[in-house]
RNA sequence: CGGGACGUAGCUCAGUUGGCUAGAGCGCACGGUUCGGGACCGUGAGGCCGGAGGUUCAAGUCCUCUCGUCCCGACCA
């Protein structure tokens, strides 16, 4: 197995040597698209299982959309095409011959939703009317690198429709909140939230919340976003319902995602020198066991130990590892480099003294353990420390690299420096935006909820200030 | 799509001014000895040198084109 690259010293490098030592994904024999293993599709599976228990709990059920749109209809509404279509993928042949009509391949499926909604949408008592699907899309990206950016990604997508802008902006927030507690909850991710400026929002959006985690390279990456569409969409699409008046409406719409992206950013947020770590919670091995015996008859009594022990770990992902082939050591750096959070290992030192030693992957600390003392309570409660402490880890690595600025010069010093997320009061100029973006190529992430103190200036411009924004170099 | 680096065994790479049967380490298969932090010995399999075209008596090596990978930009989840 290789070695994997000093994250200090070359981190993209080391993030490819991760994916590729702890069997996440391969390359696919498409340009820009991978293959998801085993192991990595099974960090997604997890991510589906715990946020469609989520999205069913905000009232929202699951349907699904075709993968070809007319071109006609993604057409319709004009920001939406002109944000999207340069980097459609598009099906100009079918059976062999050339189509009337060209099909795009969905780069996400407003579009052919609000064309269904349109005829499902009749009346008040239809709405809200709250779908989400599961699927796949493609983005035609120049720049691609596993789970970050590829060319189709996985994803889920939701879509509302609403009478009121109340409504759908409550539906904007709960989905909101939603990724923001499967990203702390679940992957251990801390992030910040806020409203994405004007020049970032979703093309056709009224606005767009977002959700960004820290990578520990200092870039910001979008981990979770969800917008109010407002009544574009109704007005293009042409839904309407009568109210209880008889007198007809545009309903509001909101969409909000989450994509195979978030793997990416787990393994930023929480990899180190060694490889992968994974909150115990998304793990899909939580307790590795490694037997230690040399051929003879104690092999069978240590096997025999391990298996005794595997089978009560009940409610426990627990994997042996009694692969004859390989020492103990190798086991311990393979199993390290996927990230499983506890490893427990047995020898015939351990059988005589009756106990075992058991590793925790976060810090690595290791200890001595009676083995009635190695019971499923304890392995959870271990696990749930395990769980926040990466949190705790990650959320201190976020603070620490979070700044307040009110110069250009301490905001080019942040952002030139260590990297990290960096408040400034900023006067709502697109020009402004860009010659930061020129000349530190980071951008604006999001802007906070509160407005600035009276009297603060940009700390770029000098005008006066509208918002306090987020700047950072981005994934 | 612009700039840079690179495509030789599954992986990482060596291969001299163009020259004879293309190499190493790791991995893999088999046998044996091992097993408390990536074990060791032996044997073996594995290559139209990314692809196409050209120059040449002769191309992994030189030229052109093309495809792909990685990095840095612009675009974006």
């Amino acid at each position: 197995m290789q070695k994997i690259t000093d994250p200090a010293k070359d981190f993209p490098q080391w993030y490819l040597d991760v994916i590729d030592a702890a069997g996440l994904a391969d390359h696919a024999p498409v340009k820009g698209c991978i293959v998801f293993k085993p192991y990595g599709y099974a960090l997604w599976e997890a991510v589906q299982r715990d946020l469609d228990a989520r999205i069913k709990s905000l009232g929202v059920q699951n349907a699904y959309f075709p993968l070809l749109i007319p071109e006609s209809i993604l057409q319709r509404e004009k920001d939406h095409i002109k944000g999207f279509a340069p980097e459609c993928a598009v099906v100009t042949h079918g059976g062999g011959k050339e189509l009337a009509e060209k099909l795009y391949v969905r780069p996400t499926s407003e579009s052919i939703i609000y064309t269904m909604f349109a005829k499902w949408v009749q009346s008040h008592r239809d709405l809200p009317l709250k779908l989400n699907q599961w699927a796949n899309v493609v983005r035609w990206e120049m720049r691609t690198r596993p789970f970050l950016r590829t060319l189709e990604f996985l994803w889920q997508e939701g879509h509302t429709c609403h009478a009121t802008k109340e409504d759908a902006d409550r539906m904007v927030t709960d989905a909101l909140q939603m990724y923001v507690d499967c990203d702390r909850e679940l992957l251990a991710i801390p992030v910040l939230t806020g409203r994405k400026p004007e020049h970032e929002k979703f093309a056709g959006a009224l606005y767009t919340l977002s959700t960004e985690a820290l990578a520990k390279d200092g870039k910001a990456i979008q981990a979770g976003t969800s917008h109010n569409l407002g009544q574009g969409f109704s007005e293009a699409y042409d839904v309407s319902y009568l109210d209880t008046e008889g007198k007809a409406q545009r309903p509001w719409m909101t969409s909000w995602g989450l994509s195979t992206r978030i793997i990416g950013t787990l393994i930023v947020t929480h990899g180190d020198a060694k490889g992968l770590r994974l909150p115990p919670r998304i793990a899909p091995i939580q307790v590795v066991i490694i037997p230690i015996y040399k051929s003879g008859p104690e092999q069978e009594q240590v096997l025999a130990a391990c298996r005794k022990l595997k089978d009560s770990f009940t409610g426990i992902r627990v994997h042996l590892d009694d692969r004859d082939e390989k020492s103990p050591g190798f086991k311990f750096n393979e199993w390290e480099v996927k990230g499983v959070p506890l490893r427990i290992e047995l020898g015939p030192k351990d059988l005589a003294k009756n106990q075992a030693m058991l590793a925790r992957r976060d810090t690595g600390a290791k200890e001595a353990l009676p083995l009635e003392a190695l019971t499923p309570a304890h392995l959870q409660t271990l696990l749930e420390e395990i769980q926040s402490s990466m949190l705790a880890q990650a959320q201190q690595h976020m603070d620490l690299h979070t700044h307040h600025v009110s110069t250009y010069a301490d905001l080019k010093k942040h952002i030139e420096g260590e990297g990290g997320l960096v408040w400034a009061p900023w006067d709502g100029e697109l020009a402004t935006a860009q010659k930061v973006q020129e000349e530190t190529k980071a951008s604006i992430r999001l802007l906070g909820e509160e407005p600035p103190e009276a009297g603060a200036m940009d700390a770029v411009s000098g005008k006066p200030a509208k918002y306090m924004a987020v700047y950072a170099k981005a994934y």
